[in-house]
DNA sequence: GATAAAGCTTCCCCTCATGGGAAGGTCAAG
DNA sequence: CTTGACCTTCCCATGAGGGGAAGCTTTATC
């Protein structure tokens, strides 16, 4: 029942920037809002609810692409949990993945980092290490 | 003494592609290539092992900013390890961060992805928890 | 009621690191 | 000599936004 709000009070309400709201509604990730007279949009409680399931989803890592699937279930009364786990698990997935690599990369490079004194000498372990072997011998 | 290589031989040879080496050299954080009488890039061993170094950094993870830092530093014969330590260490920071960051997304969704059945039903935990509290009350 | 400030609209350009592809010149093998 | 592989530059696209200009509308202040 309470009125309708403008996109900056909509999107103070929930955390999803005004500019994106308009992003989000080009790219038909939401349905097109409503408009006053003079041309300015209005956001309904639903449609608040839908802005801040997004931010919910984008704060869970989930690619725009991800939600809008993710969104297009949550608004189908004829959805199986199946799908939305699915989606869910293939996210886990991707974030596990990224972990890895992240961890590949600090393990590499704290043994570096350790190596390197980090004193006013000019040599230094973690450039020393930059190099591939391969190209040693093509040396200037 | 090896004779000079074409873009796509040293691209072959570094692991960097034709196409990033070029915009490398377009940004400045390398310096421009010798070149044929007829136009073709020329890479002799020092640049190889530039584009190894570059090569290097990227799998550390390390920005295209702070690469250009590290190479500077690299090429310059009076630097102090220190410098090239606190842009290891601020990367290492940032990792830790990300590494953070997912790991609080991972954890919020292994809990989300328990609590669904993942069957053909409608219900789903997943989407009941996308819906922030303060916009439940604001219902269609 | 007038005016100023704040908020809204669309439109265009910027990021970062990289890839795709077109149009056209060059080189090497058959 | 032709063919195909390679090179050149130039423009466009990505994802998930941010910045800001020009111009209109609404609200607050006097």
């Amino acid at each position: 029942m309470a009125k309708p709000l403008t996109i900056g009070e909509a999107a103070a309400l929930t955390g999803v920037s005004a500019k994106m709201i308009r992003y989000y509604e080009e790219i038909g990730m939401l349905p097109a809002a409503a408009r006053t007279e003079s041309g300015y949009r209005l956001y309904n409680g639903f449609m608040l609810q839908q802005l801040g399931f997004i931010r919910q989803a984008r704060n869970l890592g989930f690619s725009l692409e991800e939600i809008q699937s993710l969104v297009k279930l949550w608004r189908d009364p004829c959805r199986e949990s199946r799908e939305v786990k699915a989606i869910a698990e293939q996210h886990l997935a991707d974030i596990s993945q990224k972990i890895a690599e992240l961890n590949r990369m600090q393990q590499a490079l704290q043994q570096l980092a350790a190596d390197c004194r980090g004193d006013s000498a000019a040599n230094c372990a973690i450039l020393d290490a930059m190099i591939p072997e391969h190209l040693l011998t093509a040396a200037v």
